[in-house]
Order: C-alpha cells, then structure tokens, then sequence
DNA sequence: TTTCAATTTGTGAACGCTAACAAATTAGCA
DNA sequence: TGCTAATTTGTTAGCGTTCACAAATTGAAA
C-alpha cells in the first residue's frame, strides 16, 4: 500500500526566456561589468549612472532611460565594496548573539535575517559561548573590524555594565533585545512581563494555588521578566510559589528541575515554566513518577514552539511573534544608522496565551 | 522554598587592564586609523606595513618590530572593503539554505556559521522560500551580487537541472550539501544512506516484519536517501513496507501522517520515520489512539534532535554530527577557493543508532 | 675596495564607487 | 533675442588596500 501526499514536483522550462542567457551572460564572460562599462555603452559619464543606480532625482528622461538600457544589457550589479569605500557604510547590520541552540534566539536570528534581506542590509552573526563582558566586548569588537553599520545585541546582559558596553560601541548605533528596559536606547521588544502575567492569570482563574515555578538561566532578561510577570499575579492574589527552581531552558533541565521538586516532597497543582523546552522535559518527568497531566499538575509553558502543539498532552503556552520583534528591532536600528538624531520611540508586542490540554482546574481535595 | 541552582553570577573587575583602555581608545577617537597612519608613526612605508600585516616574509627584523608596535600602539584593523576591492576576493562565503524551521537545516547553518569564523571567513545567508531553478538562482546572483567567493548550497536539488546551477555559478567555487552524490564536485557530507540501513537494521533485529515508513518531503535527497536505506535491509530481508507515507518533516505532518496510517487499519508493529520531529507527532498520534509505545508499535527517528531523550517515551534515533559536517564541507569549499586545482575527495560521516525506550521486540501475537 | 646579486624598501597606479565641485545645457522671462 | 537662473551633465579627487615594478640598501665574492 502506498499513501502518497501530493508534493509538487518541479519541472523547469528552461528553454523558455533569456533571463537565464543574461545572467549566465554576465556571470561568465564579464567577470565585472563596471559604472564606466554601462557609461560607455550609455553614452553618457560614469557619474551619470551612478545617480541613475542610486535614484538621484536630477538625471534627464533621455538619459534615464539609456543608462537603464544599458544597465540591463549588460546586467550590471554595483560592487558593494567599491560602495563601501566611498561610503563609509557598510550595508552590513551585526548581530551578537548567545544561545542560538535554543528556540527563541534560533528563531529571532532567522527572522533577523529575513528582515534585513528585505531591507537592504546584509547580518553578520557573532556568536559568543560566554556571558562576560569580555566576550561580548570581543564580539562587538569583531564586528567593529567588519565595519558594520549598526550592531543587534541579543546576547542577555544581566550583571554585565551596560554603560561600557556603550561606550565600546560609542557611535555605532545600537539596539538590545534582551537588556533592561531603561529610558534611552535600551529596547526589550516582546512584553515578557506581561506573557509571564498571562501564564500566572490562566492559573489562577482556574484555581490552582498551589504553583511552583521553574525560571530560565536568571542572567538573562527574558527569564527575569517572566518570573517578575508570575510573581506579580500571585502576589496581587496573596499566594506564594511553594517551590521556585532556576533552570537552563534545556529539555534536560526541565526534567532534572522537575524530578528535583517531585522529589522534594512540595505538593503542588500547577507549574509555571519558563520556556517549551523546559516544560517538555517537565512532562516527561512528571510522566516518569506517575503524575497524571492535566488531572494532577497543570503546565504552563512559554514560547509556543512549533512541537508545543503535539506534546503529551498539548501544551498550554505563551506566543511571542519573533517575526514582528525582529523586524521592529531591525526598523529601529536602521533609522538609527540613517539618521542619528531620530527618537527612540517603540510599541512593545504584547503575547498571547494559547490555551491548549496541559492545564485544567485542580483537583477537588 | 527556594531551591536554587548555581548560575555563576559575573563581576567584573574593569579597572584592572589596560586592554579596554586601548579598545576604546581606538573605537572613539580614530573612527578609522589607516595604514598610512601606522607607516607614518612606524617611519616606513605604507607598502612595508601591508607587508607586515601580511605576514610577507621578506621585511626586516627591524622594521617589523617597529611596525607591530604601532600597529599595536594605534589598535589598527584593516580596512576589509578596500581589501576587498584591491583583492577581488572579500573573505565571505554565501549560503544558499532552505527549510531553517527544521532542526537540522538550522543546526547546520549555526555550525557553519561557527565553523567560518574559526576560518576567517564571513557568512552570508540567504533563505530560499520555494525549491524552483528559479527562486535558487535568484539566490545564487544574490550572493554574486556581493560577491562571496564560494558558495554552500544546501537546499536540496532533485529535481533540478544540477548541470545548469554549475553554470550560474561556473567559476564560482560550489559545495553542495543536499544534492545527488555523484562523481566531481558534489557532495553529501553524511551517509544518509548508511543512516537509514541502521534503523531499518534496528528493527529488524528485534523481529519485526510489519514496518511502515513516514519519509520526509521527497524533494530533498536526505529524505530519499534514508528512505533508500530503509528499502534496501527490507528488500534484504525479503520483506516488504506495508505501507509508506511521504510527509513535510514537521511535527504536524508527522501528526496527521500517523493519523491517516492508523485509519487506513494497516497493522503494523513499527514505525520507520525520517526525522525526530515528524515522530514527535506520530506519538502524538498514537497516545491519541490508545497506542502503546513501544509495546503495540516500535518508532525509530532520525536526527537525535535534543528533545528526543525526552519524549514520552524516549526516542531511539540516529544522530547525526552537524558540527563535523559543517566543518568539513567549508574546509572543502575553502580549499577550491584558494586552490582551484585542488582534488576534492571527502570522507563520508557514518550516523550513529541511539537506542532509546520507544524500541522494543514486537509483542507475540 | 669594487662589483654584482640578493634582499629589503618605496612608488605609483589600480580596484569601482561616490562626493564635491565645475561646466554645459536648458528653460524662463524681460 | 539676450540674460539670468535652474537644471542636467561631466570632471577630478579621494576612500584604504594590494600589486607590479623601481629604487635603495645590504651582503658576499672577487
């Protein structure tokens, strides 16, 4: 038996346009079609077709509409480090980043990326293993040295002075993704606060009381932010976690914490974790020692990873769009870079709670 | 209760070294010290200082020594671009990638992101959204555009006209990394092949006869090729799939997959799928209905993705070494691009079988 | 010494582009 | 038509390197 989903199989005609004859064109024979080749062809100075590429506003019809001729013949593309030059700009955005193994920073990287290539610009990722100063002053230095126009820190800078980090980059623009939010350039795009809120207001209005919490690695905002969004839930409601474990966002750190608080004999209805990897590690402990979801524990987790949706049972969680943070983030930088005196203004996203079966109101004692 | 894992917590001494005095020093006052500012402060020529940076070897002992000290003195960094433009060569390496949702496309980007940078090399991503000729040369004269020196191209390619990509690139060095192994400059870095012979082999050990496959999308060879391996120890043995589905490596897809598999009142003991996520939705799936793992149906994956220790239950998988691939695959591709006439042999990666707790003989009927 | 080769250094011209200015053209208006 | 102003074009000089060659220095052999 053979049960064949319908893929698209792909069937290129190529023999139909001269698309392919002009790139292949230009890709063997000239090696570099240059501004002065287009100039010679176009009749016109070299100057003229540099504003034409550049879209300046002076340039007659006439002459517009040659060099565009031009240009297309011969598929000219302008050299970007010819650009560079002359420029002082790069066209390149860095990017420092930690933690690329899990979830949340892969995902953000890719949708980083994504947003510059629409925009323009070209990332270059650094990424450091260590959380000191050091490294990311390394790192930032690294980029330096690329000449990038503007620098994207991701990389959490809890205890990390962030003034001298400041002063590494002096002029070079700057945005932060994972960094205290403080008046001035600082930025935390995502409301992590107020996800971790949602997480805590879900539990409670079920019931629950009896709430342990499992954070990420406390040197990074994210997981700062979100145990400040439960705690200021439960204490608005006069509760206290019975049990507060700081993990590493891995799935095997959620298992060890769980198994820690199973074994630590603390009886609770309801767990907070702070990211999906996490609480997948979580269920599986909780699987392992018999404990029922979501009849005896309810979970919440935070990130909705695309598995979120299959685990055993389906986990309730908080969504962030990485896709619209980055892509503000990256909107911030660049008017940043191309005009320096801009305000700093940003609308925070707001999360959203996704209500699936890994939480339910607690058991009647 | 607070139960509190030792996340290291840093401080640092910043008065202590004089090393971000000269950081800074450099990174505000001199936006950009060039070599002339070091020749002028060395007493040599700016040639003599190219040299030095260079490593040329025919340059006094004296006049490197002073060289060095300036360079050290001003914290002077070359120039890339006017490298670049002077060089024709710019020192980054283009990507050609697709699918980065899934584990081992992003894995694979990060690893070789980490392995560039080991090399000095600079990478530069581009994400192709459809597998078209079309769309991936457009990728391609992308990454010309800003003139890489290489490329790794590893969206897979069946299906398209190899021949044609190799002209597009024509003196373009170009490593393949999804695409049909075949004799001259191809490559698949890890035996896909041998992957798949060593689940299917798994099973088969522990006695089962009734094997049904979930491949991955069959446009990408990685899926054919473990569906290849899986087939050829069936033919082997003398038995025969009872049934095959092709999916999307998503969890979802592994989800409805498994679904449709259980609907169509097959009976099979075990399970063969392509990827650790679309068998994350097949447990989904058969928890959903009531099917035992692995008493009723036994699942191997592929990929050992980090929740695979985790799942409910444990995964057995291969795993495969994205790290080693990576590096092997640029060391490759640097070799072409500083030696053109290099030979391009290339050790295959054999995957490894974990065992986990989703495996087990099949239940006596 | 002197001479010639070997070594080390310096010079000028690219690389492909943009910025700033100068020149040429066009248009506008008396 | 002539004169000025506005527009469009062209010219020249960098941007920071490396390359190819020429010049200067050194060393060794005669």
């Amino acid at each position: 038996m053979v049960i064949s989903s319908s893929t698209p199989f792909f069937n290129l005609n190529v023999s139909d346009n001269k698309m392919w004859y002009n790139l292949f064109n230009t890709m063997i024979k000239s090696r570099t079609t240059t501004l002065n080749d287009v100039a010679a062809l176009a009749g016109v100075s070299h100057q003229t077709v540099s504003r034409v590429v550049n879209g300046h506003p002076s340039v007659s019809k006439k002459a517009l509409e040659r060099v565009q001729k031009a240009i297309n013949e011969l598929n000219y593309q302008p050299n970007s480090a010819a650009r560079h030059l002359a420029t002082q700009r790069s066209k390149v955005i860095g990017v420092v980043s930690y933690g690329l193994i899990h979830y949340g920073p892969a995902q953000l990287l890719t949708s980083f990326e994504q947003a510059a290539q629409v925009r323009g610009y070209g990332l270059s990722n650094v990424n450091v293993n260590d959380l000191t100063f050091e490294e990311i002053s390394r790192a930032i230095q690294s980029l330096r040295r690329q000449r990038v126009d503007g620098i994207i820190l991701f990389a959490p800078l809890v205890n990390i002075e962030q003034t001298h980090l400041e002063q590494i980059c002096a002029d070079l623009p700057l945005v932060m993704t994972d960094a205290e939010p403080q008046a001035g350039r600082y930025v935390t795009i995502i409301d992590q606060f107020t996800g971790g809120r949602l997480a805590a207001q879900h539990l409670l209005g079920l019931g629950h009381k009896q709430i342990a919490l499992i954070t990420g690695p406390l040197d990074w905002y994210a997981a700062i932010l979100r145990h400040q969004g439960w705690q200021s839930v439960l204490q608005q409601a006069r509760i206290e976690a019975v049990a507060t474990i700081e993990s590493d966002w891995t799935h095997a750190g959620g298992y060890r914490a769980t198994l820690q608080l199973l074994e630590s004999g603390v009886s609770f209805t309801a767990l907070l974790v702070a990211n999906d990897h996490m609480a997948l590690g979580a269920l599986r402990a909780m699987h392992e020692r018999g404990v029922s979801l979501p009849q005896d524990v309810s979970v919440v987790g935070f990130d909705d990873a695309p598995e979120a949706a299959y685990l055993e049972p389906p986990l309730t969680t908080i969504r962030q769009d990485f896709s619209t943070r980055a892509q503000q983030g990256l909107d911030q930088l660049i008017a940043q870079i191309e005009n320096p005196a801009d305000s700093h203004q940003l609308t925070m996203l707001v999360p959203e709670l996704i209500v699936r079966e890994s939480t339910a109101p607690p058991r009647p004692q």
